[in-house]
RNA sequence: GCGAGGAUGGCGGAACCGGUAGACGCGCCGGACUUAGGAUCCGGUGGGGUAACCCGUGCGGGUUCAAGUCCCGCUCCUCGCACCA
């Protein structure tokens, strides 16, 4: 008997799969219809380790299923290109930023083949490519002509590490979503945004019909942050002049005691008065210096100071102060708020440290507030100390109010959003150029499209490409000094380029018509494959890249040059590849284990000494060294730098593919975190040997009998398999469905297992060797090379061609049924007894129990519950 | 603090609409066969008990003939957000 050898056929069917092109997708729909199925392309990284491979593993499966079952798919890959990854490559290494990247480029679509992971590779796209990039060039004009870009000055995050801006979404709790060890700067600097906030309403409410994880909708919900509210004048005392607040509290206006602007609001400096000036500067400068890891650590105590100014309650008429305070932020709102101590805790504390007064204007209902008041109230009640609207609710009062303020000009509803603008100019060398001019006489000039794409220059010296705090493109008058495509007088290049979030939020759109000169893409072809129906990824871009996709997608739609609204209606975030990682030695001393430092360090963890339980509680592990110390041993996510990933090359080349699929996608539901163990490639081993083996032994009379019979004839053991087959097939079909790649395998498993018992009591016989060729269908999508090397034993063609079987409903019938037979609740037997057995029939057989019989003796059956085909539990008395 | 999700054997995890908890795999225990292979095959494996039986899905209540599943109240864990007016 031939024995299983990956090794043998892996390569075989990889140039077969390859040359027939089966993944080679078309704009015509399949018996079925389309399938898009899209993984989130990667930057290009070199080797690449398991986990890497996850995603585009859970694709090809998907893709592979859905072609099978008579779809027409789309599965496409690509590189995201451009970046940092490659700058800070090239900085390290002295490559070009251009070579490193194709090279490695080279070395992940290797990676990818060796797993036999299958793409339409006719339609790579390669964002650093100028046929890429022009495209982004031509969107940002579009953007730019409806109004969607624009330029301004405003405060900004800086890098200092990066040496370039970030948008707001690329800041984590103040520190740079690339350096979790740098906090960002502020800086005053004109930059080019995308009116992202144009589309928060619309961002906001689509997200309902989305088959999304909740997760990710809830964290766009937050990130959005709709609020509603209203916007509301505090004229200045003795001046011309109003402060605009936001409030989704304008039932609380009748306790508005003081007013506050942030720090960085124009009018702050502008209404101090003249006696005010040195504190307010000095305060004003020092928030201006504090990042936002300084305002945090400092606390939740409220600081401020008083600009000696006074506004007027537009509803009371009286004269309150006006402070600044850094608890309010310039970014939100109008930057400025009115203080309602009674009924904000924010404000609450603030009047409190400053002495300012707190006035109770919504009571309570049923238990009257405390006076003073002890802590602001921030539920809803009943106004006082309101004048016309004593007595009102507070929620009503909310419109009333408003209502009031409109028919005086001082306020109005309004709709704040948490969301800000897009920022997408860069100071860096490896993006997208932007294709403005800047005229003195003509001011800011679009580059005519006919004139795109605007070529980044090839910098040779790896030193032209070093960050500087400015666009390295600065340095080069070759590239920016241009004559202005309006007027013809000198004129400069923006110098700036884009983030490259620009480049992967319509790349997706791109595959569908990857080499159209004139346009993007052709809408026609769009409008066919889109939407995605099911994209994977990560979940770290749940508010990035998927966001920044959804708007774009929106501003397309409205462009006319998409029919869909949303880019991706299916989404899945898979969970990361772990790996057990040697954290460096420990000493253990009884129960107590010391870490010293640089294993501590390694770990992430504060303490320097654990116990033996608390080890075990972080499923960590301590593992004799060859050195006879003991090392500290857990599960990390696979990564280049601590260098516990499993490589591609080396594992498929020692052990195959198949194998390295399986246990992917077996180990663990693919939400979760998997952790790649040597038992867990043992399991995969051994299910692929046994199939191959269960195949094997049987292959001379599998090609000798006949796949014909008579399902209704079936008997016995016959009926079984054939009942075991349709069932397996109706989980597996349900189950790659539904991406449960882990519930699918284990069917898969226990459907050979019914093989294996088929097989100790029966020859090979016609409703065998149907369930081995269905087998070899079902099993294809998971382990495509070991399946097509067995079907071609018997069938010709490729699986890619037999389809998918068809489930015969029937088949899942059954004819006699175990019961559970319970004792009020208990249960004390089983009966085998006809499916639809009526309940006389089910009774009989249960008092025949034993067990049963002991369990009612003496005792009266006052009940009887009776589930055909599932359950009998008798109720019993005495 | 707010939001989302979770807690089931030694481990990863199953369990449709409330109906035999622990599928499948790993690990472990015992055995067979040894053409020593990455072996393979057979049996066992939630806990306690000689057994009958009892207990068991984070904790405490409840609904129900029946609860991992539904309801109420907690604890803990993971993730996200967090002075957002």
């Amino acid at each position: 008997m031939e024995k299983y050898n990956p090794h043998a056929i892996e390569p075989k069917w990889q140039r077969f799969w390859k040359e027939k092109g089966f993944m080679k997708a078309k704009e015509v729909p399949g018996r079925k219809g389309k399938q898009y199925v899209l993984v989130m392309f990667p930057y290009p990284s070199g080797d690449l380790h398991m986990g890497h491979l996850k995603n585009y593993t859970m694709g090809d499966v998907l893709a592979r299923f859905r072609r099978v079952q008579g779809y027409e798919v789309l599965h496409p890959m690509g590189w995201d290109a451009f970046g940092l990854p490659a700058e800070n490559a090239a900085l390290k290494f002295g490559l070009h930023p251009r070579d490193w990247t194709y090279e490695n480029i080279r070395q992940a679509k290797e990676s990818l083949e060796l797993m036999g992971i299958l793409y339409d590779w006719d339609r790579e796209v390669t964002t650093c490519e100028p046929d890429y990039y022009r495209w982004n060039q031509w969107i940002f004009l579009k953007m730019w002509e409806k109004g969607l870009a624009y330029r301004a000055k405003g405060l900004v995050n800086w890098c200092p590490k990066c040496q370039t801006v970030l948008a707001n979404e690329q800041v984590v709790e103040g520190r740079c979503w690339r350096h979790e060890d740098t906090p960002v700067e502020k800086r005053e600097l004109v930059q080019w945004y995308l009116r992202i906030t144009a589309y928060a309403e619309r961002l906001l409410e689509d997200l309902e019909g989305l088959d999304w994880p909740e997760k990710v909708k809830a964290m766009q919900r937050a990130w959005i942050g709709r609020s509603e509210g209203a916007e509301i004048e505090f004229p200045v005392e003795g001046l011309n002049e109003a402060i605009t607040v936001f409030t989704t509290r304008p039932d609380t206006l009748f306790g508005a005691t003081f007013m506050v602007l942030a720090p960085e609001h124009p009018l702050t400096l502008r209404l101090t008065s003249p006696e005010r000036r040195a504190e307010v500067e000095a305060y004003v400068e020092a928030a201006k210096r504090k990042t936002e890891i300084e305002r945090q650590a400092e606390g939740r105590e409220k600081t401020g100071v008083f600009l000696g100014a006074y506004a007027i309650n537009p509803a009371t008429g009286e004269k309150i102060p006006i402070w600044t305070a850094d608890y309010v932020l310039f970014g939100y709102g109008t930057g400025a708020i009115m203080g309602v101590p009674g009924h904000d805790q924010r404000d609450f504390e603030f009047a409190q440290k400053f002495g300012l007064p707190i006035r109770k204007v919504i009571e309570r209902p049923g238990e009257p507030l405390p006076e003073p008041l002890e802590a602001a109230y921030e539920e809803p009640g009943i106004m006082v100390n309101s004048g016309p609207f004593d007595g009102t609710p507070s929620e009503e009062g909310k419109r009333k109010v408003v209502a009031w303020l409109e028919e005086r000009g001082l306020g109005r509803a309004k709709v704040t959003y948490r969301l800000r603008d897009w920022l997408i100019s860069r100071q860096r060398y490896w993006g997208t150029p932007i294709p403005m001019v800047h005229c003195e006489a003509c001011g800011v000039v679009p580059v005519p499209e006919e004139e795109l794409p605007v070529l980044l220059p090839d910098l040779k010296d790896i030193e032209d490409i070093r960050p500087k705090g400015k666009s390295p493109l600065e340095a080069h008058p070759e590239f920016y000094e241009i004559t202005c495509p309006k007027c013809g007088g000198p004129a400069r290049r923006d110098t700036d380029t884009m983030d490259t979030f620009f480049d992967s939020s319509w790349y997706y759109l791109r595959y569908t018509d990857p080499r159209n000169e004139t346009l993007p893409f052709d809408p026609k072809k769009a409008d066919f494959w889109m939407p995605v129906d099911q994209y994977i990824g990560g979940v770290e871009h749940a508010v990035l890249h998927l966001l920044y996709s959804r708007f774009f997608t929106k501003f397309l739609h409205d462009l006319g040059m998409v029919k869909v609204e949303e880019p991706f209606q299916g989404l899945f975030t898979q969970g990361m590849v772990l790996a057990w990682t040697d954290f460096g030695p420990v000493e253990v001393e009884g129960d107590r284990v010391r870490l010293p430092e640089p294993t501590r360090i390694r770990l992430e963890i504060q303490e320097r000494e654990l116990s033996l339980e608390e080890v075990r509680k972080m499923g960590a592990e301590l593992r004799p060294h060859e050195d006879g110390t003991l090392h500290f041993w857990k599960p990390a996510v696979m990564s280049k730098s601590k260098g516990n990933g499993v490589m591609v090359g080396p594992f498929v080349k020692e052990e195959g593919a198949d194998i390295a699929r399986i246990t992917i996608l077996f180990a663990a539901p693919p939400e979760n975190e998997m952790v790649w163990t040597e038992e867990g490639v043992q399991g995969a081993w051994r299910f692929l040997n046994r199939i191959w083996r269960r195949v094997a032994e049987d292959k001379e009379t599998l090609l000798s009998v006949s796949g014909k019979f008579q399902a209704e004839a079936l008997e016995g053991p016959d009926r079984e398999l054939y009942r075991k087959l349709h069932a397996t097939l109706k989980k597996v079909t349900e189950d790659l469905e539904a991406l449960r790649f882990n519930t699918a395998i284990a069917a898969l498993m226990e459907l050979l297992n019914a093989l294996y018992d088929y097989r100790k009591v029966r020859p090979v016989t016609p409703v065998y060797r149907t369930a081995i060729r269905y087998y070899l269908q079902m099993l294809f999508p998971f382990a495509p090379h070991i399946a097509e090397e067995l079907w071609h034993w018997f069938w010709p063609d490729s699986l890619f061609e037999a389809g998918w079987p068809e489930l015969d409903e029937n088949a899942l019938e059954r004819g006699v049924v175990e019961v559970a037979v319970q004792v009020n609740g208990r249960v004390r037997g089983t009966i085998q007894i006809p499916k639809d057995a009526p309940l006389e029939v089910a009774l009989a057989e249960a008092l025949k129990v034993k067990n049963v019989q002991a369990h009612l003796e003496g005792k009266a059956i006052v009940r009887e519950i009776y589930v055909p085909g599932k359950i009998l539990n008798l109720v019993v008395r005495g």
